[in-house]
DNA sequence: TTCGGATGTACATACGTGTAATTATTTGTT
DNA sequence: AACAAATAATTACACGTATGTACATCCGAA
């Protein structure tokens, strides 16, 4: 039995089998010829001492230690945490174990990821700089994009999911058209700035590009943006159902933000979906429980965690990723007619 | 510039700025005397070339990798997410990372996070083994356990961290009962049976105790159990709503259980909270946007996240670890009188 | 001068592993 | 029986770092 804080190590499963530390080694790693003999002593010992490599030591010999680290912005979304769930279903069973990290645009946290011994990283994030992600790029870091959003500048050897946020949302506009709304806002966290520079974000991109398509003219009045809180949020939303220029349909960011525009219109005492329409994006639980029912649109995430882990395992073997598109799948409930 | 793939050692350093390697291992840990002239050359070199030290090599020389690994049963709860929030804010203070990880209930998980360098873990989980946390306890692991259930057989350098569970649904129920209620009922995940046996899970003892204390009989019309999805729930709640046994207050695991069991008693057409009482537990995000706005128990976040680092920092100077005890915050909303 | 201490540098080793190169042993073939 | 080939086990080194120990220099005090 090992003794507290003293796990063993090779050479003690080597003493007890009376074999040399290499003889336990190749068993470990069965990648040489070992006597039937041998092998089983040195397994029984390894059973009766608890030994197991130290994968630190092994990700020093540049081995790998099967982590796959999942760095996203706004981890307190439920949307990071089921899509965590679906990471690690596919991801164990392959013998990679993932965890999630809250982004920080900060060099000491790219160093740091860096200097760690994972095999990859999964980025979703719309703060960390573009030059940051380049720098794990080009250290040879195995990095998979969730895209929410261009990384223009971003090249080399890096693995892109378009989840199918864009054409999501083009779809969302165009259901709310069609079913006769014709003065469609969009809700965002960020400020319409920040978006407006360049039409980087995806889901702004898409409203924008959508709405364009159909012949609106965008203006001010068509987003509500820089929102940071519940109250904040809800408060704008009244003044926009309550003034003057007409509001038909909000097409929100996600789920956690319709929900509140959806709270704000009913407080307004609009209808909906008779006289407003509302749609989120990610079928959160929440949009699931709240009445009326939240019309949503919903990633398919299983899919994305096993696109993420394909290209993962391609980078991982050497060969150049590819990309991979997904789409997105309308959910209707009672927001929207 | 570094190479592609060929992240600089610090022997590349020691030979650009013309020292010896020690030289500049003592320059960046600061622990010698080291010459005002060469420790510039040496942060030129270092700044040049990028260089930052590889922390695996570091690990392996026991220095510990600044890492702290939160390890949570159900990832894909918005509280986990949350709470990795609040103990990712904290933690890089203190110069900590913080990653959280689904747990498995299976050997190969714990040899694997033994023999990754963390520097300490922080478990919430009712599905992991008592044994296997306390093997990582027996491997001079810091552990810190967010109890939400006994771990009765758990000895050794564990510290314990008491969110007030207990205390808070035995809150929930005196305040039902003060309102007026004399049939309440426990919504749980788990089947009661895993919980009858020993009453282990906090939340379900503090409901039985306090019950018993206020002179009620539990029955099995005291719980609804073991529903693992939306529909399975809902339709417990109504068949138990629509039966003869009376109902007028349901006590919920947490919010997510209690938003179905929230529309399953509307759907019923009952009037909450006259009829009925529904009260939660987080104070999660879709407890404030339901209607009726949902009722519920906080945690303290922020104070668990700072408990778990001051016991994360005493156990790694190697005091020996206390408990903490905190508490929990009643938020009144509109399903309880 | 001689010694002690303070300051600065370098060497050598260790952490626990993987594996190429090497040597020892067995097997197979003529 | 002899020798090549296949197999088995060992030796030796490397990964990138931290640090005990040893060595070297310089200054001031005895």
């Amino acid at each position: 039995m090992p003794r507290k804080g003293n796990t063993p190590t090779r050479k003690d499963v080597a003493d007890l089998a009376g074999v040399s530390e290499t003889i336990v080694s190749y068993v470990l790693n069965a990648n040489r010829y070992v006597s039937a003999d041998k092998k089983k002593r040195v397994l029984e010992a390894v059973e009766k001492l608890h030994y197991r490599p130290n994968s630190i030591a092994r990700a020093l010999k540049g081995k790998g230690n099967s982590h796959i680290l999942f760095i996203a912005d706004n981890v307190a979304n439920n949307y990071f945490g089921r899509l965590l769930q679906e990471l690690d279903g596919v991801a164990y069973n392959k013998g990679y174990l993932v965890s999630l990290m809250s982004a920080k645009n900060d060099r000491d946290f790219i160093n740091r990821i860096l200097s760690r011994q994972v095999d990859a990283v999964i980025i979703s994030s719309a703060s960390l700089a573009e030059s940051y992600v380049q720098e794990l790029v080009d250290n040879a870091l195995p990095v998979v994009l969730l895209m929410t959003r261009d990384y223009a500048t971003v090249h080399g050897r890096v693995a892109r999911i378009y989840t199918g946020i864009e054409s999501g949302i083009m779809a969302a506009v165009r259901l709310l058209h069609e079913s006769g709304c014709r003065n469609l806002v969009h809700v965002d966290r960020v400020s319409r700035q920040e978006h407006f520079s360049s039409r980087q974000d995806l889901r702004f991109r898409g409203f924008c590009n959508q709405m364009e398509t159909l012949g609106y003219q965008l203006s001010a009045d068509s987003f509500i943006t820089g929102c940071h809180d519940y109250d904040e949020l809800f408060e704008a939303v009244c003044r926009r159902v309550r003034s003057d220029v007409p509001v038909d349909g909000f097409v929100c960011r996600n789920d956690d933000l319709a929900s509140i525009v959806l709270n704000a219109v009913l407080a307004c005492g609009k209808k909906v979906p008779e006289e407003i329409s509302v749609i989120g994006f990610d079928n959160s639980d929440t949009s699931r429980v709240i009445r009326p029912a939240l019309s949503t649109i919903a990633t398919d995430q299983k899919a994305i965690a096993e696109a993420a882990l394909e290209l993962i395992d391609a980078m991982i073997k050497g060969q150049t990723p590819g990309e991979k598109h997904l789409v997105t799948r309308m959910v209707i409930r009672d927001t929207t007619r």
